[in-house]
DNA sequence: GCCAACGTTGGC
DNA sequence: GCCAACGTTGGC
């Protein structure tokens, strides 16, 4: 299957860009998603290689500052049996697993934000899953046009 | 901090 | 299986 493009939020107070930056080989799990749609996303269709546009959310300004490269596609997320996670699910079993997660490497930090005012300005952006409103899944598809725009906008501001 | 939009829960 | 109530997300 073709490499696929998706759109990855995060509070940054959660865990940031700058984070992953830190993170040995820049590269961390993706744990803690509790939503079966992005659930199914996780552990069906993002695959190692797939690109991802990494995203801060409740912060300001929110948008787009990163990008980052599937490592490791969908496996159970530990955090679920943690008891001392915040993501704790008693429900989840080693046996059943409910909730999965992924590895992602950092591939390059912006040099500045690309903000979501910036993207619902972009013609052929209008209509990307983030830019519209209530659009609260945490994992999105990113359609391959959407991704080019914004692999044109991302070398307008890296040199 | 407000509140709209959405997902989940639970009574029936 | 419906749907009201509730909780959460996330932009502003």
């Amino acid at each position: 299957m073709a490499r696929q493009h998706w759109l990855f939020k995060s509070e940054p107070s959660d865990f940031s860009i700058d984070d992953l930056e830190r993170r040995p080989n820049q590269t961390a799990h993706w744990d803690g998603v509790r939503n079966y749609q992005a659930r199914n996303l996780l552990r069906d269709d993002i695959k190692k290689g797939d690109g991802v546009l990494f995203y801060h959310s409740s912060t300001n300004p929110t948008g787009i500052v990163g990008v980052c490269e599937v490592a490791r596609s969908g496996y159970p997320d530990h955090t679920a049996r943690d008891k001392s996670s915040g993501h704790y699910d008693p429900r989840s079993t080693e046996d059943k697993p409910i909730w999965y997660m992924v590895d992602v490497k950092l591939v390059r930090k912006l040099p500045e934000i690309i903000t979501l005012a910036a993207l619902k300005e972009t013609p052929g952006l209008d209509n990307m899953m983030v830019t519209r409103r209530g659009a609260r899944l945490s994992i999105q598809p990113v359609t391959p046009d959407e991704w080019k725009i914004i692999d044109k906008m991302i070398k307008k501001i890296v040199k």
